[in-house]
RNA sequence: GCUGAGGUGGCAGAAUGGUUAAUGCGUCGGACUGCAGAUCCGAUUCCUGGGGGUUCGAUUCCCUCCCUCAGCUCCA
């Protein structure tokens, strides 16, 4: 197994990580809402954790890995009022749509994705725990949790609940007890989906089902806990709260890890401010690994300012040139078969790929720094560019081992994989034909026409280009 | 105001108490092309917010100031 050292916002170090229980590893993420489609902050989110439970399994770790659902909430009520539909089948509509763009972006590290409404049996036996433990009071037929009895409350993100500015977006509900006291279980109103409890029909507060279904499905205590660094507070302050009093134990969790988030042109995005790029949107016009790699080509604590019209065209011109090495790479290797004859690697090409896959490991070995792994890649592939230039000599074997660093992006962080080129799309008799007019007009020195025809594929997404006396032809964006 | 994260070349973005501070994009040359593209070769050697301090040596450690973003009970 390998050394691994990881940042923990808890204790605000980077710490060698140990697993409670090695070689397995509980991990959760802070899931979704689903009264929205996702946007790219979400990915964000999405494709780091992703890549850090690919990068574990690698290493030899058994991740389970839980992304939880809200599925009732206050937002999926208002959504669902407004638009005359039932709440819970609003949010299995967008977690739908949400599992598709996922499913597209290359997520496929996640084992659960529970959803908050199967476990009201935990959250009520959770609430009654800290109900009796004195955590928490019944107030209206709604509980309160009692943040004042919890003494490490605000650890975590370092507030100090006397110190919140007084009156901001505290709801003086009545019934509370202190203003920063947050709600585990809410009374019933009339026309919301509710369920029963000791307390009266009701639905989960926000905070509560995370804690409940972490418990039931990773334990009282689990290893790492992902999401977004504006969830810090009060959620995960919340999350400490109720796990910790609820069982008792304590660290709830080993390691937060916390992403920096994604402003749009320097600010936050959110639908007041109308500045929400969707992730759908990004797919569809820049395809999935140019998104991955726009996230992953930065660190992943670390803020990051989307650009519309800039960030991802930069992020595909970048990505576009790993992609081509790792494209012809992957196309000779099928052309030439297993058993190819031909020129063998030096000892030093040899050796400095493998140093190559191991740069990769050691750099998310230290606080899963994906960018100066990407940075090996591009020296790797600057370095080999020779090698590179001569596919067509090598040996099978050769093609094989100068792939080692590209399978190693493919298995980890889902960039530089199989040959995605969709060409059933196009009719290549056809394109041949073209491409056969444009070779005749070129033999007559008939350069307006050669060039017409080129333009003419260009407008179709079709991309011409001469290689000595060889032409080809590929999709635009072949990195699609 | 309080809490947290940041400030690195034209741009994006790493790293480190010590050889020329990664890598990529862009730009500029060259090779190859009818031209272009792709690819290759080379250049872009006076970039670490300001000011102090510690040190033989600071971008890194300490203090202080300035600025940006986020959180302060909807948020990934």
């Amino acid at each position: 197994m390998r050394r691994i050292r990881l940042y923990d916002t808890l204790s605000r170090e980077t710490r060698l990580f140990q697993p409670l229980v090695p070689p397995r590893v509980g991990m959760f993420v802070c899931g979704l809402t689903p009264y929205a489609d996702a946007h790219i902050g979400h990915g964000k989110v999405a494709v780091t954790f992703d890549a850090f439970a690919r990068a574990l399994r690698r290493w030899g770790y058994r991740v389970f890995y839980i992304q939880n659902v809200t599925n009732i909430d206050d937002r999926l009520i208002a959504t669902g009022g407004a638009t005359g539909k039932d709440p819970l089948s609003l949010a299995d509509q967008h977690f739908a749509a949400w599992r598709n763009d996922m499913d597209r972006l290359g997520i496929r590290s996640v084992n659960d994705y529970p959803h908050a409404t199967d476990f009201v049996p935990e959250i009520v036996a959770q609430i009654r725990q800290l109900v009796d433990g004195g955590y928490a009071y019944a107030a209206n037929g709604s509980v309160y949790y009692d943040v004042a009895k919890f003494a490490r409350y605000g650890e975590l993100s370092g507030q100090k609940t006397e110190a919140l500015r007084p009156g901001a977006r505290v709801e003086p509900e009545p019934g509370k007890r202190a203003p920063g006291d947050f709600v585990l279980w809410k009374a019933a109103t009339p026309g919301e989906p509710t369920w029963d409890s000791p307390w009266g029909p009701g639905r989960p507060g926000w905070h509560i089902e995370d804690t409940a279904i972490t418990v039931r499905m990773l334990g009282p205590r689990y290893d790492v806990h992902g999401a977004g660094l504006d969830l810090k507070f009060p959620h995960h302050e919340a999350e400490i709260a109720q796990a910790e009093a609820a069982t008792g134990e304590s660290p709830l969790v080993n390691f937060w890890m916390h992403v920096g988030l994604l402003t749009m042109k320097g600010e936050k995005m959110s639908k007041s401010l109308g500045n929400v790029y969707g992730l759908h949107e990004a797919l569809e016009e820049f395809g999935p690994e140019v998104v991955r790699f726009y996230y992953l080509n930065a660190h992943y604590r670390s803020p990051l300012d989307f650009v519309p019209g800039i960030s991802l065209e930069e992020a595909r011109e970048a990505y576009g040139s790993l992609r081509g090495a790792s494209d012809r790479l992957r196309a000779e290797l099928l052309a030439a078969g297993p058993d190819r004859a031909g020129e063998e690697l030096s000892s030093t090409e040899v050796a400095e790929t493998g140093r190559t896959i191991e740069k990769l490991d050691e750099a998310l070995s230290e606080d899963f720094n994906t960018r100066e792994a990407i940075a090996a890649l591009f020296s790797w592939t600057g370095q080999s560019a020779s090698v590179l230039a001569k596919l067509e000599q090598l040996s099978s074997e050769s093609l094989s081992t100068l792939l080692g660093p590209f399978d190693w992006a493919a298995a980890v962080l889902g960039l530089c994989g199989g040959i995605p080129l969709d060409e059933s799309s196009v009719v290549p008799e056809v394109v041949q034909a073209s491409l056969d007019a444009r070779a005749r007009a070129r033999d007559r020195g008939d350069f307006p026409e050669a060039d017409r025809i080129r333009d003419a594929l260009a407008a179709a997404g079709i991309v011409v280009e001469d290689h000595g006396g060889v032409t080809r032809w590929r999709l635009r964006g072949s990195e699609r």
